[in-house]
DNA sequence: TGGCCATGTTTACTCTGGCAACTCATTTTG
DNA sequence: CAAAATGAGTTGCCAGAGTAAACATGGCCA
């Protein structure tokens, strides 16, 4: 988080602050929300210099929602590598990377699926950032689809019913709906294999 | 929505046509949030009248979310009375009410599952509301599990999938995620049956 | 070197949430 | 039945937040 020298004039790269800065803020106000003057003040700036950088609030606040696409979408690639060779395995590591990415960013997780945002009319850096993040998921279904592990289906449906139920999943965990049975990391850990499980093999007998 | 009779010091219902009026401001300003005063002046009454009704806008909010879940509740028990004899339709019919409330009311949903209120630290009242629809969903369930329907596996469980799977769904659709797969209502329905189909049947071959 | 333009600052305006003190009407009570 | 108590609504106020406009600064190119 760096901040103006004091005494210089220019930042250097404020923008960058300015996000670094509102995501902290976010996670320690949690959920309280975040003031543009709150973020401004972090990065040492006065309270109308966002503006040479961001049209309005609600383009700061997309613009931290894409750093968060950027950081899941990261995580979900590097545990996608380590089972590259494991369709099956993928999947379910995936998946759980995806739970634990809301679990612990829920002020950021709120921003990006809260309905703060709407996509139909988000800016496109943002479009394209949530866009590639769905694609990682439809590539582990081709995957593991080629591997004979799923059903002949449209990859569209299984892609999207799949991330329905960890997307679900993971937001009724962070926003507290199922505190009863996911209190623990390993509680919550345990709850979304078992879910994941279930969403593969269906629930019918 | 009632108002104040002009001249009347006392309103008889001010509570309620707080939530009216606030529910029908929120779907107006589409996602662009509420305030206070602006509820109160639909309300016919002055911006600190809230004040003897709610201890705060939070307050107020959760209110609504609550009628939300009510709501909600109140729709799809309706569908699965329809459905009573055939656990299997009950179930589908009632996963196209969900998709379809939080498509109908996005704001609404917004409120109830966005983030914006955490359950773990809600009024009991809201608590309470949003468990009763969660049970439903398990009596649901239950029904389908003795009709020998679903796996013998925890019902809690199997809830908990099918709820995640739904919720996600409708919350992707609703927050602008799926435009291009779900852009007609009759898109939606037929996406929203696919999915729940394939969390019946499991994704896996 | 001198002027331009992007980047920051100052100032000011409006809207909002929320507190305090006041008023009015209804209900309770001596 | 009058008067106090209480609940419901009002007026006025303040602090904090978003943002527009005018101004300042300083690095870069002609």
């Amino acid at each position: 988080m760096r901040k103006k020298a004091p005494g210089s004039y220019h930042h250097g790269d404020l923008r960058r602050s300015l996000i670094d800065a509102g995501r902290m803020l976010l996670a320690k106000n949690n959920s309280g929300g975040l003031s543009l003057r709150e973020v401004a003040k972090v990065a040492g700036v006065s309270h109308t210099a966002p503006y040479r950088h961001f049209k309005d609030k609600a383009e700061l606040l997309a613009a931290i929602a894409e750093t968060g696409f950027h950081q899941l979408r990261a995580d979900a690639e590097r545990v996608a590598h380590t089972y590259r060779e494991t369709p099956l395995q993928q999947y379910t590591h995936c998946a759980a990377r995806y739970v634990r990415f809301a679990v612990e960013n829920p002020e950021t997780a709120h921003l990006m699926f809260g309905g703060g945002i709407d996509m139909r009319t988000a800016p496109p850096s943002l479009k394209q950032a949530s866009w590639a993040t769905f694609e990682l998921l439809i590539e582990i279904i081709e995957n593991g689809k080629q591997a004979g592990l799923y059903k002949a289906v449209d990859t569209m449906d299984l892609a999207v019913a799949t991330w329905s139920g960890i997307h679900g999943l993971s937001l009724l965990i962070a926003n507290g709906y199922l505190t009863q049975l996911a209190a623990s990391d390993s509680q919550i850990d345990g709850l979304a294999q078992r879910v994941a499980r279930l969403l593969l093999e269906g629930i019918r007998k």
